[in-house]
DNA sequence: TTGAAAGCGCTAACAA
DNA sequence: TTGTTAGCGCTTTCAA
């Protein structure tokens, strides 16, 4: 920035001053600097900048996804993205991978980076490892699932009740043998699936009692096991509910390998690509991941901005799209 | 910093000290110094660090993809946090949109920010722009499309190549009248692509001049509506070389539509989840973004820590997965 | 409309 | 082993 002030024959502020569309320059010496700057492309440190500006906003915001390469998440990434470039803040990704020391690790490092705020997918017991940044209006939200021990905005969707709708639907289609194919239990969306299954069979009036539950699938192939085992059971199940797109994928491959996929139904959470193009079309609970994304988006600026309310947690719909899997009828 | 120095009743230097793990503290002091920053809840403020610090890095580096949606993007980012995170540093993603405005704003939004280095998907006809900083010693790898009008590391796979082979593979099942559906002629790998195609068909001995060619397919709609045109003229095609997912996405829909998926032989370029659930099979090139994204990180590894080498453009191969549809003999 | 001086939080260089 | 001073590139404050 010297150099370009002496450039331009100009004071160093008034280079400042340019670079930062502030009033009270001439335009005649607000060309002789942008051309001093564009002869030695002199771009603005915002980092030294942020040093000493009041405030110390560093336009940079920190997002942490259960992983960058998880669709869900890279959809919520996208609508992020396309929000805050608006107002020029850049995103820091990084990926959780449901450890909660990388949660604690990936936070430190964001603090370290100065960022104006959090957008936080979680797995550690809880946040109140946070508390004394929220305490300093640290702008948080949380999404996906609510945070524990500190009191932050949250985007989630209902778990329990779009759980409900799939086992509902599938009750509907004349099942009673439903088995529920979870994921770690440690992951609240996935107690939460869990819930909402149980109390809507209980809602049915059917004995949860031996209801095949099959919790801890955390990929595709421990899902495909899982229900490798439950079709060469005594009682094998007319129907599936599989809580996440992971587990869905698995249950595919194994009813396609049983030559099942035609006999027994399947309700699955999350939406996924192709998924009408499987044959038969596979039903699914679908979650809006664009729609969490915009909400974040929206909610971390106002708090940025300034917005001092009492932190809500937004709840985002799910919608339950028929696509044959979850309408085959059970034949008992 | 100062804060936590006299809580702790030393030197502003030696709180620098253990906060930086750099040698020449009592252990004594290191304990009363990190009780100090856990009362205070302190972090270290990298970006005033790296102001004043020989070499100026800021432990970030810049990542311009496609889109950070694109599941082919996204496990090219995953590669690279994973071995970027083990030296500390942190990545801002950015979505270009195939626009070459956008593609000089998030760069020099990168600029602004000083990242240690830009690992770029482009758009632009040239990536002179980026000469000055080239010179700078700015680490600089590009990905999936190799830089034009400046000579800079590149890894790429070789799509003239990847096309010829599922050329090859069509001939060599009785295909001589393939439909090659295109991405925009301005994306080079897209151009690519139709070059190996029709370098494959000319070795053949089929005349390219009737060959049915459909570029400027950018998403599946288009892709779908292309094939539908294809199968109802008056010499419809007994095979589809697919040259990206999203347009292999679109001719599945039009097939299915069509009731074709079973007589029409289809090669997609890029795997992707799912595809051998689907009936039939589709057989596709497959990229491996897991490589790309270790072999660009290790590129900019090397160059943050002053290799000065040669740029070299990297070549990761291409791998033809068979899973059906493209394994269809034609009839005719 | 312009610029000089101070200082943001930190690390380099050097001194004790 | 520890601390002091200067200064990184910028914005704030204040004076001209």
């Amino acid at each position: 920035m010297k150099h370009v002030a002496s450039l331009a024959g100009v004071g160093i502020k008034t280079v400042s001053r340019v670079m930062n569309d502030e009033p009270g320059v001439s335009e005649d010496t607000r060309q002789r600097v942008l051309r001093a700057t564009e002869q030695l492309n002199y771009e603005l440190d915002m980092a030294a900048g942020s040093l000493r500006r009041t405030g110390r906003a560093t336009a940079s915001i920190g997002l942490l996804l259960p992983s960058v390469s998880n669709p869900f998440s890279a959809e919520i990434h996208r609508a992020l993205e396309d929000a805050l470039a608006e107002r020029g803040i850049a995103v820091f990704a990084a990926s959780l991978d449901d450890d909660a020391e990388r949660e604690r690790k990936l936070v430190s490092a964001f603090m370290r980076r100065r960022v104006d705020g959090l957008i936080l997918t979680t797995i550690a017991r809880s946040q109140a490892y946070l508390a004394p940044e929220l305490a300093r209006n640290m702008p948080l939200v949380f999404i996906d699932r609510e945070p524990m021990g500190i009191d932050a905005d949250a985007i989630v969707v209902d778990n329990a009740e779009g759980a409900a709708a799939a086992t509902r639907h599938l009750i509907a289609h004349g099942h009673r043998n439903i088995a529920f194919l979870g994921d770690r239990t440690d992951i609240q969306t996935a107690r939460e699936r869990r819930r909402g299954f149980l109390e809507e069979l209980g809602r049915a009036g059917v004995a949860t009692v031996d209801v095949p539950i099959r919790s801890g699938c955390h990929d595709e192939n421990a899902a495909r096991q899982a229900v490798v085992e439950l079709l060469a059971s005594d009682n094998p199940p007319t129907a599936i509910f599989a809580s996440q797109n992971l587990v869905t994928f698995g249950v595919l491959r194994a009813l396609r390998e049983a030559g099942a996929s035609k006999r027994v139904a399947l309700v699955g959470f999350d939406d996924f690509p192709l998924a009408d193009l499987l044959d038969p079309g596979v039903t699914v609970i679908a979650q809006h991941p664009d729609r969490i994304g915009a909400l974040a988006a929206e909610r971390i600026l106002a708090r940025i901005d300034g917005d001092r309310s009492e932190p809500r947690t937004y709840i985002v719909p799910t919608e339950l799209i028929a696509r044959g899997s979850g309408e085959i009828h059970s034949n008992q």
